[in-house]
Order: C-alpha cells, then sequence, then structure tokens
DNA sequence: TCAAGTTTTGAAGAAGTGATGAAGATTGCG
DNA sequence: CGCAATCTTCATCACTTCTTCAAAACTTGA
C-alpha cells in the first residue's frame, strides 16, 4: 500500500484529508510544521508527499527543495494562490502536480491517483495488486501466486478485491455483500452466504485452509486481508 | 524527427504548445476540430496524437476509437477533468498517457518525450499487429495465420482488433459494443449481440472453436484476448 | 468448564450465465 | 427493387456459480 506524506498546518484540513486517503487505501502521515515534516520524511520515506507551501518553520518552496536533493519522490503542492502557479512551473523543483485552495478533497485524491499511477507503472493500462506473495491483475482479472494462476468465480474475486484493496482492514459480511453486489438490498439472511465464498476463497487461494494467512476471520465482526502479509 | 497532431479547440493553447514541442524538435501539424483532426491524421499518419476529448465537430473518445481501429499510433488524452481519468483508464482505447488540464507546456513535452521513448522504435509504423500467431494487418484490414488469410465481417474484425490490442485485459461486453459501433446507445439487451460475434470469430480464427486458444470466456464479466498466446 | 453464540463445512437445489443454431431484421449494392 | 451479406434476436441447452441448510467445530465470557 502506499504511503503519503500530508505537511500543512491546517489541522481541520489534515483530519478530512486524511479520512479520504485512508478510505482510498492510502496510508497517512502528517506534519504541521515545514521542520518536522521535513524530519518526517526522512524518517518514514512516504510515496508521495502532498505539501503545503505556506508553512511555518521552514518554507515550502526550501523544503522542496532539500527533498529534491535526496529523492525523486513524487511531490504535489498545494498553494492558496492560483496566480503562482506559473511562477511555480518555472521552478527547477519538479513538482509532480500543482493543487490551488480551496479544493475538493475527492480532487485531492485523484491528483494523487493519477501521480502515483503516472510515475509508478509505466504503462498505465495494467494494474495490479501487490500482497503478501499474491498478484492480482485488475485488467486481466487473474490472480497468481507464485506465478500459478487460480480460477476464481467473479464473486470470490470480488470479495478477494475488496478485502485486498485494505490490508488490515475488517470488513463486516454486510459490507463484503455491498461490495460484491452493489445493486442488491441486503438482507440479514443472506449475510451467511459471504461465510460460503469466504470458505470457497480460502479453498483456492490458501496453501492451507484450515489456517488462513491471508484472510483471516474477526469474531464476532467479519473479515480482513492480514496485513502482515 | 517526430511528429505530433495537436487536436486542441483553443487556439491560443495549440500556439503555447506547439512553439514549447518545436523547440524541443518535433514537427507539429494541428487541427482545432475532431473531423478534421481525423483527415489530417489519414493524410499525414503523425508520430504521436495529442488528443483533447472535448472538442467540436467529433467526439474524442470516437475519435480515438477510429483511430485504433487502424493504427497503434500513440495517443495522450487530454482532459479538464481529473476525476475522469479513472473512468477512461477503463474504457477500451488504449491511450498511452493522459493529462489533465491545465497544465504546463514543459509538463506536456515531458510526456510526450516520456511516450516516444517508451514506445521507442516500436514498429508502430508498421501497423501491424502480431500476437500470437495472427497477423492483423491494420492497414489492409486482413487477418492472417500461418500466412492463411480469414475472411471476417467488419464487426468480426472490429471485435477482434479491440480485444487484441490489449491482449490479458479483459473487455465487458458493453465496451465491445462501443467499442464497434461508437455512436449507439448500448441497451441492455444488445449486449447478447456481442456473444454471437464472438461465436462467429472463433468459428473463423480459432483452431478449435470448441476450446478457444486466443479469446477466452471470463465467466460473469465479458471477453479477453489470451495473453499467453 | 459450561452455555450461548458464532463460524466452518459439505451438499444440494436454485439461479444465473454462456454457447449455439436458426430465424428474422437490416444494410449495402448492383 | 431484389439479392446477398451481415447483424440482431430468440429459444434452448449446457454449464457455472450462488444461496441455503443443517450439523459440527470453534470462540467467548461467566
Amino acid at each position: 500500500m502506499n504511503s503519503i506524506l500530508i505537511i500543512e498546518d491546517e489541522r481541520e484540513l489534515v483530519k478530512v484529508l486524511t479520512s479520504y486517503l485512508e478510505k482510498a487505501g492510502y496510508s497517512v502521515i502528517s506534519a504541521t510544521r515545514g521542520d518536522s515534516g521535513l524530519t518526517l520524511w526522512q524518517q518514514k520515506k512516504p510515496d508521495l508527499i502532498l505539501l503545503d507551501l505556506n508553512l511555518p518553520g521552514m518554507d515550502g518552496l526550501d523544503l522542496a527543495r532539500e527533498v529534491r536533493r535526496h529523492s525523486q519522490v513524487p511531490i504535489i503542492m498545494v498553494t492558496a494562490r492560483i496566480d503562482e502557479i506559473d511562477r511555480l512551473i518555472g521552478l527547477e523543483i519538479g513538482a509532480d502536480d500543482y493543487i490551488t485552495k480551496p479544493y475538493s478533497p475527492r480532487e485531492v485524491v485523484a491528483r494523487v491517483k493519477a501521480v502515483l499511477r503516472r510515475v509508478g507503472a509505466a504503462q498505465y493500462t495494467s494494474q495490479t495488486l501487490r500482497i503478501a506473495d499474491l498478484e492480482i491483475d485488475l485488467d486481466a482479472h487473474t490472480v497468481q501466486r507464485a506465478g500459478q494462476e487460480m480460477d476464481l468465480t467473479p464473486t470470490e474475486y470480488n470479495v478477494l478485491v475488496t478485502l485486498a484493496q485494505q490490508p488490515g482492514r475488517v470488513f463486516s459480511r454486510s459490507q463484503i455483500l455491498q461490495a460484491v453486489q452493489p445493486d442488491s438490498v441486503v438482507f440479514e439472511g443472506f449475510e451467511r452466504s459471504v461465510d460460503a465464498h469466504i470458505k470457497n476463497l480460502r479453498q483456492k487461494i490458501e496453501p492451507n485452509p484450515k489456517e488462513p494467512q491471508y484472510i483471516e476471520t474477526v469474531f464476532g465482526v467479519g473479515y480482513r486481508f492480514s496485513k502482515a502479509g
């Protein structure tokens, strides 16, 4: 999973952004000062930096320059002044994208996705989820373990993708049902069918289905994909 | 020297981009309407297309589909809406990159370079798609297996090209329908006709239509061209 | 340890999906 | 207009997948 460092002094904004980004499957760390942001970056080496330019403790541009001296990590710059963007673009700091305030959290998520996709895989067409020793190709709808392809049914595949997209997070049966078949209303009784799918899924992907290492049961709550992997 | 076709209706933008791209050593031609852009492409056969999706004269997506029926020329798509990119990527048209407005000319130049480097000296100029032991000549609209030419109907040909251009990737029936006839609205019932085309196509190109080795069925999802080949 | 509640499991019927051949509708062309 | 090629629709069959159920195994908290 990708991690994102937010450097932004408005705490309320940080909270909102964190929530949105986490929902999108990213892990988020944050700093409200420039200097502490730099330290955090050195320690955690996140996959992307979301950087407000107007910061206490250290100027955002200086921070970006410092980071660039050591790393090509993608940086998305945030500024309150739209007319500043043209100037920024002229600078030699290779920022990967720019956002002006005010912005919608959705837009930020979209930009983050876009930038990570851009720098990540050179090819835009192949989106694959690598988790533990599983490889899920979202375009091809295939799942492989150690090069071996596993033949899953549509529902099994959807359940797996749902869980694997946010490893460590617990999903209730009704959440899983909803993810698997969004249009239908979920009744109480139906939830038990998730059990059956999980069983079949484990049968297929777990080396030892009796002791699942990918899909864990959280008693009384639901299921989750193992974070440790 | 590489030539680039810009299809974009904002004349000011075209001017700026042209200037930047020419400075970078490319020769540039441009159109401000979709239909004239298509004509220009047919006449000049540029090495890359920079395509705004929101165009007068012809929808950008339809243009891209039409081009893809004849050529694998790299296409960079431009859209004003960041949140549209996710949708675009899911589309059956294989674009090589995506850019959102507003963008900096520098960024565009960088992307153009990157895409051309990626496709490199690839044979998109030959306009022949070689996959498994099929040979699809995009200029001549012919398909051969082991030197044997197969006689396909227009729709069968289009379905095959759509699938074969991105082997391994699954296409839903409605995506295939759209690729085959861009202008028509897609109703639920119509999707079944894709089955018929696939059947006929398999009858013609598969050595053993009962056990397809080129066109695979992905239960509950759609069809894909076998990646293994 | 026990009781209550929860999950796992295998099996079987119900529901859904794809393949196919043929017939009907449409299109393009002479 | 009439013909031929092509595309769409339809009914049917074959097959895959989903849901349900009941029994057994397990987990939890008192």
